[in-house]
DNA sequence: AATAAGATTAACGAAAAGTTAACTTCTATT
DNA sequence: AATAGAAGTTAACTTTTCGTTAATCTTATT
């Protein structure tokens, strides 16, 4: 396993327990993200796309639980992993943490080497190594709002799931796959058609058309005389 | 059943986890047994005989599917029932765990209602199993409220038993084997028939068709140009 | 303003999947 | 070995969805 593929949103309001445990995981070459709150745990999660994140359940304002719970609630992040920190004896959490959706407990203390033992053994067993590295995680590839779950074949923008014809699924994935990069129309119909299929000048037109009003007309961009590229709505 | 007469060992490096299900158990009325790691869990194992064990897959020093197998190779324990608790979304088929000798799986997050009604289900079975006699390894897959018996070849829906031909149970047994999956129809041809056999394009429509005919249209859903995915009728 | 590139729309046709029934093969039983 | 019944496959046909086109409109650039 390379650690170094795996991303971990750790959340905690002691920045203490967040120094500890971000030291102890890059030591071991994860990625490591913290956020001192649920809602900045959210907040963060949405851009990173993390592949484990660690709550723990004791926080002001938002607990752990109910930012799992919120986390969970968005389908984009149906599958994530997620793991509570837990002090001992917290006799009920347990009981409403697993309702809430954790795949895991830790137990305060904390002793480094088991920690990063169960972090692994989790993303492991879980299996879900990113593909072809950068911008995916759980097999999703992840730009801005938008999620691109291949295996599944789906989309997941602001917590909503749809699908899309395969051609558009397939152009979709395309310019995602380097997003700001203009792809030329030649280059666009040799990967999705193939040099031997001959369609009509207006095909790809109407294909960008129907993904812009699926998608929102933000993401694709003309570039006239050059062709389309896929940018993050943000910018 | 009397759930009293039962008595189950379970097996988990966290304390939290061992505690929220033993609560869960004992108040069903199980006798609850609890091991922290697998040498402790084969020792109690060998004072106790239970009639079921519960083994978290992911543990420090020896793992679930070792102890699953150090277990299964003691001749006195050939039979015990063994469950496995698992991380979410961990893919049934590719799991060391059946050829281990695992009976069940479990996925976390737990719901106390699921797992206890998950765990009455086991036991009661392999009750009238061991009736009929020889009972090795059996592995009961669910998902949702279909849960397939791989050894009886039985589908359980609703409550209810009912059987089905090899090839519709197969192809059943493979779209389950990863829930929301997209199986293209290449991959579900050389699954099932093997790349040798020949057979016509529209046989695993049919296929399909008798399946969705025996456990209804909202679990297998076509992707169109793509294949068949499997989900969770909830959704 | 002219022109070229792209956007838009709806309609058409092809391809994929659904459906049904008939036919073949396999298996168990006598 | 004969046969009945079940399972599996195929063939013919229908339905649905998707991809493409054509015709027209809009926008950007010179």
């Amino acid at each position: 396993m390379e650690s170094s593929n795996y991303k971990i949103l750790l959340v905690d309001d002691e920045s203490d327990i967040l120094e500890f445990l971000s030291y102890n995981l890059k030591k071991e070459g994860f990625q490591v993200s913290t956020a001192g709150d649920g809602k900045e745990a959210i907040e963060k999660a949405k851009k990173l796309h993390p592949h484990l994140i660690i709550l723990d359940v004791m926080m002001p304002e938002m607990d752990g639980i109910e930012t799992c719970e919120k986390i969970r609630s968005l389908p984009e992040f149906s599958d994530v992993l997620i793991s509570f920190l837990t002090a001992r004896g917290e006799d009920y959490s347990q009981i409403a943490g697993f309702e809430a959706g954790a795949d895991d407990y830790i137990s305060k203390p904390i002793k480094p080497k088991v920690f990063i033992s169960r972090v692994k053994a989790l993303l492991k067993r879980s299996g879900r190594v990113s593909e072809e590295g950068g911008n995916t995680s759980n097999g999703l590839i992840s730009i801005g709002n938008i999620s691109i779950d291949r295996e599944r074949y789906l989309i997941i923008q602001d917590g909503k799931e749809f699908s899309l014809p395969r051609k558009e699924f397939e152009l979709l994935i395309l310019l995602v796959s380097r997003p700001q990069k203009v792809f030329t129309r030649d280059e666009i119909y040799s990967s999705i058609w193939g040099e031997k299929i001959i369609v009509g000048d207006r095909t790809i037109d109407v294909h960008i058309r129907k993904l812009r009003e699926k998608i929102g007309d933000d993401y694709i961009q003309t570039v006239k005389g050059v062709g389309y590229k896929f940018v993050d709505a943000a910018n």
